[in-house]
Order: structure tokens, then sequence, then C-alpha cells
DNA sequence: TCTGGGGTCCTAGGACCC
DNA sequence: TCTGGGGTCCTAGGACCC
């Protein structure tokens, strides 16, 4: 059996553990640049706050009904997301992180499911202060269905006998289901389909042929046939820094310092995982909301002879790609790095004409640099192309202290 | 005035091989 | 007029997720 431990609203729940007063008020946590609206309170979903939702456009109305709105601060979700992580995993053998606030685990036991989820729900408030709701079915897709329904009701709800699931699955239109989407949806109500248990009566054949292999197992999941295992691969395939700015910004070498800082980021998320890169892509974007200028996006792949993870290495192939695509004269908006071709470096196949001796006194310099600017704090060692104080590019305004993994931010009692 | 930042997987099509 | 059959690998783009 599968269970999903989903928190409840996610990032409003970790703000509130360190500022009690949030508490029964309605509250939002906003995207960066403090642009949209990406997490509620139940109070504000009381007031009909939609989500992704530009905040500019309810600002005045939330403020108007005692609302408050807060800056994400994703250090903090960060850490809380890996406490409950960790929690998991003391309890499951088989843990899933599906996103910063799920995750997904497998159990072997069969019968007091319910009792252990409550018990696991308590353990959570109590010892990490999150409230969540769990999911439990034979396949993930199912359990994501009853950890909806959780979330609404008793917290706590298990699918597991064929009569219930049927009268859930009418209840439940296509749309949401995990795995289809706003476009798929009015393909399928267009075939006449338009709940899961209407899903589930379809001719499997015919789904595979016009709608491909993925909403075939969909429709195999709601049918108790789990096509999806709890994944244990740890190393991530991509690694994306990437941001949009407060004001537009048209100076190459501004603009080059900037993406330098997020080529350094993704490498010091590469290192953590103890992983190594064999290209990076490079992109620049203007303003899609601008009717007046036509809009420019555009990217380049560096691929790199060598998979490694080198920050300068990275930093060269970020240069010579930012030639390609920077166009003098456009205002950007928006850039970032990505990392692909990942690879953990224990299992890496060797370059045949590598130099062995020259990767490791390049993999010391790396460790030696990380291990600085740990013991000494941030940008103690940087990078030339990086600017030693960075001008901040993002309107966070509202943002609360990184009440657990900063000490001048620390929580203070009177 | 103001509009996020991550990720994954699949498919189609092109270039190439014999 | 008529032009094989079997592959691999890569990339771009699309769909989905939170």
């Amino acid at each position: 059996m599968f269970m999903l431990i989903d928190c409840d609203n996610f990032f409003v729940s970790c703000e509130r553990i360190f500022q009690p007063h949030l508490k029964n008020i309605p509250v939002v946590v906003l995207s960066n640049n403090d642009g949209c609206v990406v997490s509620r309170s139940y109070e504000a979903k009381a007031l009909a706050i939609p989500m992704c939702i530009p905040f500019f456009k309810i600002e005045k109305f939330f403020k108007q009904n005692g609302g408050v709105a807060l800056s994400s601060n994703y250090e903090l979700y960060a850490d809380i997301s890996q406490r409950m992580m960790s929690l998991l995993r003391s309890y499951f053998t088989k843990v899933e992180p599906y996103s910063i606030d799920e995750a997904f685990v497998e159990t072997s036991e069969s019968t007091g499911l319910l009792q252990m989820a409550t018990n696991l729900r308590q353990t959570i408030l109590q010892q990490i202060g999150i409230p969540v709701s769990i999911g439990i079915a034979k396949s993930k897709t199912l359990c994501k269905i009853a950890a909806d329904y959780a979330k609404k009701h008793d917290k706590v709800f298990c699918l597991n006998d064929q009569e219930t699931i049927d009268r859930h699955l009418t209840q439940i239109e296509v749309i949401d289901i995990w795995g289809i989407g706003r476009h798929l949806a009015p393909r399928l109500n267009y075939l006449g389909i338009f709940n899961a248990y209407e899903l589930t009566q379809t001719p499997l054949k015919m789904i595979r042929q016009s709608f491909g292999v993925n909403l075939e197992r969909t429709i195999l999941e709601l049918k108790q046939f789990p096509c999806m295992e709890i994944s244990r691969d740890e190393t991530a395939k991509s690694i994306i820094s990437s941001r949009s700015f407060e004001s537009e910004i048209a100076d190459k070498f501004r603009l080059q310092q900037i993406i330098a800082e997020f080529v350094d980021d993704a490498c010091q998320r590469l290192r953590r995982q103890n992983a190594v890169a064999r290209g990076l892509m490079v992109e620049l974007r203007t303003n899609r909301f601008n009717k007046n200028v036509p809009f420019y996006q555009n990217s380049r792949l560096i691929c790199l002879d060598e998979a490694t993870s080198n920050t300068s290495r990275f930093m060269s192939a970020m240069q010579k790609g930012l030639e390609y695509i920077f166009r003098p004269g456009l205002h950007y908006k928006q850039a970032g790095v990505m990392l692909t071709g990942i690879e953990n470096r224990q299992t890496l196949q060797p370059d045949l004409l590598s130099r062995p001796a020259q990767n490791h006194k390049e993999q010391k310099l790396m460790a030696a640099f990380d291990q600085l600017n740990q013991k000494m704090g941030r940008k103690t060692v940087f990078f030339a192309n990086q600017a030693a104080v960075p001008k901040p590019f993002l309107k966070r305004g509202l943002k609360s202290p990184r009440f657990t993994t900063c000490w001048a931010e620390l929580l203070t009692v009177h």
C-alpha cells in the first residue's frame, strides 16, 4: 500500500510555526518579487483568493479584510520540509519526497493503516508543527484522490474497497485527476468522458493510441493496478536556477554578473548531491506582459568535454552561451541557467581521455571553496565574474526571518 | 505600476548508421 | 510511374506536476 503525506497550506503553515499571531487570520505567501499568491491559509481561501493570482490584483481587497501577505522565505520552507522528510524516513524505508510539501511512502502492512496514519499525523504536528493530510491506497494516483478528500474531511482517508472507490471516482472530474491537465481534459470531455469513473470504463487500446502511455497508466492506477513505484533516485536529472527581475535589465555586464550568481547557486546544489553535470543551458527572456515590444526568449546549451562539478567550467560555458543569445538593445526581465546531464559521482562512467589528477585537484579546490563559505559565511570566496556585494534584483519586502537557518535571525523571546 | 520558480517524462522529427 | 527496412541518438517542444 502507498500513503501520500501532504502538508496543508505548507508555506503559510511554516510561517505560523514561528509567528503564532498569524493563526486564524487570512494569510498568503507570495512568489518571488511579491508577484503571485502561491500559498493561502484556509481563511484566505474563504475570501475566495485564487491560487497563482497576481497579488496586485487582490491586494486592496485582501488587506481590507484583515489579510496579511508575506514574501516567500524558501530557506525556512526547505528546512522545515527536510525535517519532515527525515521524520518520515525514521518510520518508513521507502520514502519518496515528491515536492517540497509532499511525500509518498510505501508499506507492506495492509491492516491498521488508518490508525497508523492518524498517529503519524499527530507526530508530525507535534514534532514539526505542520498539519498534514494523508491519503492511503494501492496506487499513487488513488492516494492523490484520497488525500484530496482527506484534506476536506477527517485529514486521513483510505481508498481500498472497490465499491467506495467507484463511488468516489464518479465525483471526481477528469481535470482533477493527477496527470490530467488543462489540455487533456477538454479532449476527454469531447469524447463524453467527464468523471474519473467514466475514464476507467474507456477501452485502454484507444487511450494508448490517442493519448499516449501516460494516460493509460493513470487509468490502470485508478483501477488499483499500480504503475508507478516509489522512486529512490536521489540524484536530480536537472538543476535550474532562474529569476525574474524587479525591473528590466539591458546592460550585458550587469546581466552577466547576475547569471554568474545563478551558476554559482546551481553548482553548489550540484555538489551537495555529490553529482556532476555535462552541460549548462543559459536562457534570457524579455517581459512577456509588455505588449509594446516583441517578446524575446532564447536559450543555448553548452556541452562540456567531461562531466564536472567545477563552478569555473560552468562559468566559462555560461559566458559562451550568453554570447549566442544576448541581443543588444533588448530589456531583459528574466534569466536563468540549467545544469543537465547530471550523474552521481559514484556511478559515473569516466571519459577515456580524462585526466584523473587534474580532476582530483579541481574537486579538492571546490571542496575548499565550499568549506570556506560554509565556515566563514557566504561569499567569503567567490568567482571574479560575480559581484562582491550583489545588488538586489528581487522585491521581497515582506519576508519573515530565516528562523532555523541563520544565526542572526533566530527567534527571540522577550 | 505590479504577473514565480522549480521539476519530470514522453513524443516527434531529423540526422545519422548498416 | 516506380525508390527497403531496421536501427540509434539527439533536440525541441509539449504536457504534466507542485
